[in-house]
RNA sequence: GUGGGAGUAGCUCAAUCGGUAGAGCAUCGGACUGUGGCUCCGACGGUUGCGGGUUCAAUUCCCGUCUCCCACCCCA
């Protein structure tokens, strides 16, 4: 048998009405911020996350779907692609090929699948889908405005919110320019040298490739060393400081809570100032629902002009798993199942539910083979509201027995009145 | 990519010391020819993930492999 590769999955009914569901809701709260959709390829030149997410990251080294194209063309053949591991770099990549600029300042959302090759976990998959958005445009726009990531930050607590996630937590913190980091990392290796011999063997490496990462570090021997290390926040420079103050402050304003968290690095190259994540307490190891942050120089190390630009992708496979709501909670159920009764009464059923269905009715129906019992149990298995029954008899008197299969309530209702009962309840 | 656990009917799971696989639910049919989620009866459903080995005999023991789960690396 042929099966979904390593790491993909079908997502099948009901549990396809819950992803309609948050997407559904998702795109509403876009709408009241002003946001709109955006559709980038989902695969790339394999330069273009090369440059975007980082040369030297474990996603760009080891974890992307990359081939060669064999076009026809010579100009196409040998042509290095990649499936998209993440959004930023193509809606980057669409903001400068296409002169977006010149639109003032851009606010985009994106829904779509995304690939890595990462060892499959629950909630982590090979192809996964992202929710993110992308605020872009020359700082002339207010690009650059501590209102926008606070903006971004207070639309992400109205989401999470409105698709009933509520034991969430924002963990803030600012990592600063480019050069407050490198002088970070110096400080960090030097404070890390006399130490480094007793801990872990993972921090022993990462003291020396990515002594950012020793923050993440969980082995309980390690935490006294950890506290005594130096913090990002005594590097940053006046201006990341006052925008990261500014954001503070426009957060406490709109009453939205956050922790400051000084140990919170993100790890793809671009992320300037604001950092932020939100995590949920029951999704184990895997905790973080989303992630973002600032991204000033992305555009220029693109080969685009400078649009300062803020973003955030959230997991919507462990946005789905954390919901409280079930599928069947927000599956829509037919109205009415139309179960027609004897030779030739598909004819006339056909009819009704097609003048139904034009009242936005949900309606299903049967076949005239069918004994009654068997509609009766097809209607109950589908949760349909209301049973209408096509026989001859209803046919003559042009009026149908329509049941409501919770109460047992049957009626007679002229064919003409039948929608309207059937809205009633 | 590393370490550990698990794979038996569509689903959830049994199967004693190694003796050729069983239940519940689901599906279909009947009891019941125009009235339902109940009840009873019956049927369908299996390469025990896949491949190899040991054995008279393997779901069971061994090796390999695939997939999922947990943790790590990393990340959303």
């Amino acid at each position: 048998m042929i099966k979904s590769p390593r790491g993909t999955r079908d997502l099948l009914p009901p549990d396809t009405a819950l992803w309609n569901f948050v997407e559904t809701a998702v795109r509403d709260v876009f709408r009241a911020y002003n946001f709109h959709e955006i559709r980038t390829p989902i695969f790339e030149s394999t330069e273009l996350f090369a440059r975007g997410v980082g040369e030297e990251t474990d996603v760009v080294m080891k974890e992307m779907f990359t081939w060669e194209d064999r076009g026809r063309a010579e100009s196409d053949r040998g042509q290095s692609l990649t499936l998209r591991p993440e959004n930023t770099a193509g809606v980057v990549r669409a903001y400068i090929e296409h002169k977006l600029w010149d639109r003032g300042l851009n606010k985009l959302f994106y829904i779509g699948p995304q690939f890595r090759r990462e060892r499959p976990q629950k909630g982590r998959y090979r192809q996964f889908y992202q929710i993110g958005a992308e605020v872009i445009g020359p700082a002339a726009a207010g690009s650059q405005s501590p209102a926008r990531d606070a903006e971004i930050l207070e639309l992400l607590a109205t989401l999470l919110d409105r698709v009933g996630i509520t034991q969430w937590t924002l963990e803030l913190n600012s990592v600063g320019s480019p050069a407050d980091r490198a002088k970070f990392n110096d400080t960090l290796r030097q404070a890390l040298a006399p130490a480094v011999e007793k801990m872990c063997a993972d921090c022993q490496r990462r003291a020396i490739t990515n002594p950012l990462r020793v923050f993440d570090c969980k082995v309980p021997e390690d935490q006294p060393i950890i506290e005594t290390l130096p913090t990002i926040t005594q590097f940053l420079n006046d201006d990341s400081r006052a925008h990261f103050e500014a954001v503070k402050q426009i957060l406490n304003a709109v009453s939205i809570p956050y922790v400051e968290n000084p140990r919170l690095v993100r790890g793809l190259d671009y992320y300037t100032h604001t950092a932020f994540e939100f995590t949920h307490g029951a999704l184990g190891a895997q905790n973080a629902i989303l992630g973002g942050g600032r991204y000033d120089g992305l555009s220029e190390a693109l080969g685009g002009p400078p649009a300062p630009g803020i973003g955030f992708a959230i997991g919507e496979d462990r946005l789905v798993l954390s919901l409280t709501a079930s599928a069947e909670s927000v599956l829509r159920k037919p109205d009415a199942y139309i179960a027609p009764l004897g030779a030739g009464m598909n004819r006339e059923a056909a009819r009704l539910a097609r003048e139904l269905r034009r009242h936005d009715l949900v309606i299903d129906l049967g076949d005239e083979s069918f004994r009654l019992k068997k509609s009766f149990e097809t209607a109950d298995k589908m949760r349909a509201r209301y049973i209408l029954i096509v026989g001859e008899n209803e046919v003559a008197a042009n009026a149908f027995s329509l049941k409501h299969l919770a109460s047992g309530e049957q009626v007679t209702v002229p064919r003409a009145e039948l929608a309207q009962q059937i809205l009633r309840k």
